[in-house]
DNA sequence: GAACGCAATGTTATAGTATTGCGTAACCCT
DNA sequence: AGGGTTACGCAATACTATAACATTGCGTTC
């Protein structure tokens, strides 16, 4: 863990919703008060991947850091279109019945990525989007 | 249902696996002896996509035909990351799941991705990736 | 049949996301 | 110190998607 790779998880966990990889560019840069290329945040979000600390939201191409970084994980993601917040959640059933379904395929699964989107509950009481 | 958004759909199914938007004004383009540009494929995807007649595969950027069009579908996506065909299931059990954990949470769902990376049967059989 | 409305497509430009390739600096290990 | 490894810097470019505006084609109305 490097002063780089730690300062993107930091600004990810103070974000507070799923952040773009440009965004992240932009926030290093002004922070250092020195340009990060495109490549070196990327690595960087690279390896918080592999360590389990980030998860990539893939409907959205963007990056948000895992609440149990500890366990394997398992992420589940419920993503509000209004707010642009998401929540993890864990659900071993589901892991579960894909697990299942894989083997009825032949299938080995290395990987999966599970979103929901729509609107949250403080955003649906509010109203319509 | 235009000439053009047939043709598309065409493609897709006569890709027989995962294809990108680019991949596709390419195909058009060259078959058409026309140029096409990416809004006119981009529109055509987005009607194709609101009939149910195609799903986006957000891990990989890229788009399938749907394989039950006619039923409301709860796509489920198996994807090989060797030979890079996709196999969609369907599994209602999942949808029951992530409804059941939305409502926990107060939140209301109005769209699902659920996509699995690894490998299919055959490309396991042959060896690893 | 001219004028209009509307949906689809064409066209140009640009925004947004990600990777390749190569060079260099820092670190660790003996 | 030498030599390997890992991370980072940097420039260029590839890939994915949308914005904004113009045009076409066709059916309807008068």
């Amino acid at each position: 863990m490097t002063a780089l790779r730690r300062r993107i998880l930091e600004l990810l966990w103070a974000s507070g919703r799923p952040t773009g990889a440009y965004e992240l560019i932009e926030a290093v840069t002004r922070r250092d008060s020195r340009p990060v290329g495109p490549p070196t945040v990327y690595r960087a979000l690279e390896f918080l991947m592999l360590q389990g600390l980030v998860s990539r939201i893939e409907s959205l191409n963007a990056y948000v850091p895992c609440v149990h970084p500890e366990r394997d994980h398992d992420c589940l993601f419920f993503i509000c279109s209004r707010c642009r917040t998401s929540v993890e959640l864990e659900d071993p059933r589901i892991g579960g019945l894909l697990v299942e379904d894989a083997a009825v395929l032949g299938f080995v699964a290395t990987r999966r990525t599970v979103e929901v989107k729509g609107m949250c509950a403080q955003c649906a009481e509010v109203g319509a989007a």
